[in-house]
DNA sequence: ACTATGTCCTGCGAGC
DNA sequence: TGCTCGCAGGACATAG
């Protein structure tokens, strides 16, 4: 289940492979769709682009677009859009001036990016394949469909990125909600990339329950939190993310992270600290891990 | 404006 | 061996 840290390890390791290639052609599946944007938009917009740029915002990956030079004019229209890429702080400018379009791929549970030669048999519930100028093909795979593709033009967040915010925008994001700390953990809207998993851990790396209000976490242990969610986070995209259930990133490989798990799939084993058994409860329909003793 | 809950979707493993 | 059933959960819709 792909959050933050598999998203960015994938991230990575498609940029390395396929920034620079040009997308020929498109499919896209019939079934029902995974497609935020509809089919043929979404087709229209990646063919003949080139990717400048692969990227992670929240848990989504971002591809950055732009024309193919071969078979677009290369007019550029200097003079009016540099100005206004200054004004917007420029970052989104900086490739595919001309348009920018961007190809937004959310990997859901268990969806996933391959790169494949074109003789290889295609998996089933594959939903998309896009045909690379290299001779090769991005494939997208999603056996349970929680996955969805769609295109944008400077695609945001709608939170906070947890490894970025400051401590203080941190505490207010969280202050003054009545829900339990871990669903807040997970709502994107606050901060986008935490998931489930990581949630689990960065509680338990603050000794805080996870059913506790979020309003009633003091100020230290707003702080505790920030600052475990931040390390976390780090920790395992240093790892190469979580190997749990199918994930593997761009290259086929595992991640690692699972390995340091404190509390999350640990239920009924002995805490690594204290040795009381983590409990497993489930708090806004998913499963949270905590160890009663050392959590308060 | 918040919060809580149900739904989608398929594969897998436990249990009988 | 073969079956059923529960579980996994991110994002969104809906209701309160």
């Amino acid at each position: 289940m792909p959050e933050l840290p598999e998203v960015e390890t994938i991230a990575r390791g498609l940029a390395e492979r396929v920034v620079g290639d040009v997308i020929l052609s498109v499919w896209l599946g019939s079934k029902p769709e995974p497609f935020k944007s509809p089919a043929p938009e979404l087709a229209a917009v990646l063919e003949s682009r080139r990717i400048a740029r692969v990227g992670r915002v929240g848990k989504h990956i971002v591809f950055d677009l732009e024309p193919d030079r071969r078979s677009a004019p290369r007019k550029a229209k200097k003079t009016k859009k540099t100005k206004k890429a200054k004004d917007r702080g420029g970052q989104a400018e900086t490739f595919g001036g001309v348009c920018g379009a961007q190809w937004i791929v959310h990997l859901g549970m268990t969806g996933r990016l391959t790169i494949e030669a074109p003789d290889r048999e295609v998996e089933k519930h594959t939903h998309a394949i896009l045909t690379l100028a290299s001779g090769r093909e991005l494939r997208f795979v999603d056996p349970r469909r929680f996955g969805r593709l769609s295109v944008a033009r400077g695609f945001l967040a709608p939170g906070k990125e947890p490894l970025e915010v400051e401590l203080d925008a941190f505490v207010r994001l969280f202050r003054l909600r009545k829900t339990p700390i871990k669903s807040a953990l997970l709502n994107q809207k606050l901060l986008s990339g935490v998931g489930n998993i990581y949630a689990d851990e960065s509680l338990f790396r603050s000794s805080i329950r996870p059913r506790r209000r979020a309003s009633s976490l003091s100020s230290k242990e707003l702080e505790q939190l920030w600052r475990a969610v931040r390390e976390v986070l780090e920790e395992a995209i240093a790892l190469g993310g979580s190997s749990v259930s199918d994930y593997v990133n761009a290259d086929g490989a595992e991640g690692f992270f699972q390995l340091q798990h404190r509390v999350y799939g640990r239920r009924g084993e002995p805490c690594l600290v204290c040795q009381t058994p983590i409990r497993r409860v489930v708090i806004a329909g998913r499963s949270s891990h905590y160890c009663p003793h050392c959590q308060k």
